[in-house]
DNA sequence: TCAATTATGGATATATAGATCTAGATATCC
DNA sequence: GGATATCTAGATCTATATATCCATAATTGA
């Protein structure tokens, strides 16, 4: 349903916002996220080609979002990379469909609308989550409160 | 968003409940939905295994949808040629959220399962649209009534 | 200035999706 | 039974997505 490329950069995204105003370096992203490091890069550069994060070199350097995860959404990463594409014309090239979609078509461009929607909704600090104990990519370990 | 594969097998399948009761060979389909036969043929035998629909051979022979275009879903024929795979669990393999979903993609999973209840709750009977003049896969022919 | 660190960008390799080809099996018609 | 029509199934080809590699440029710290 979504791509590989997709889920990657997702996941690197959610890491700088959880991790803002510290740059990351490509390869500490990677491990975080188990992303291919050399592709992660390529994403990471798309990403920046988009305006959506800064890369530094050097030491101490690294990536970093350049807005606020409350203001970069979902759709925004995602399109950065491999965007959603909403059906506008008939794929049958139909001149009869020109204006409308047919039924079939409409059916599914609603469905990727939707979709669409959510995801434009949907900001970064949305997706980090309200429990910090159950954060995305990060391993979750127990404080066990029953002893104390 | 969608497949090349699924939008062909929906366009297919479409057809066929457009034709109701009268078989339809590979290559009428093919030229009627604009799918390189070569490849619908293997969709139309997925879609065989899958029970959705039969091919009989010889002359007069083709293929048709084994229920009524009302009882087939969308999700019935997406799912015989590229499945929806909704994510059940984390796909970083992280033992912390094998339990339930990290926002990400517990947000993800939702707008996938939108999509799955979308299709399930869509029938071929459905897509076929009410109003004859703008059919699926079909060349609308405006029979102008404004001179009668 | 030198060494280390890090991103950038181009070239290349690999895996998967999409598409084609061909031999063979089954059915109809004459 | 022969000719034709049609599906079946395996092999193969091509295009695209995914992944890797390497040379180079920019930055930092000593």
């Amino acid at each position: 349903m979504f791509s590989q490329t997709t889920e990657y950069a997702l996941r690197a995204a959610v890491w700088l916002a959880e991790n803002e105003g510290r740059p990351q370096t490509t390869h500490s992203i990677a491990k975080a996220t188990r992303v291919p490091a050399a592709y992660l890069s390529k994403l990471l550069q798309a990403l920046g080609r988009a305006g959506l994060v800064r890369g530094s070199r050097g030491v101490g350097g690294g990536f970093e979002l350049t807005g606020a995860p409350a203001a970069v959404s979902v759709l925004d990463i995602v399109n950065a990379v491999d965007p959603i594409r909403r059906i506008k014309s008939c794929p049958l090239k139909l001149n009869a469909h020109s204006v409308r979609l047919c039924p079939l078509h409409k059916k599914l461009d609603d469905a990727i609308a939707i979709i669409e929607t959510s995801f434009r909704t949907t900001s970064l600090a949305d997706v980090l989550g309200v429990n910090p104990r159950h954060r995305p990519l990060c391993e979750f370990i127990e404080l066990r409160s029953a002893h104390q």
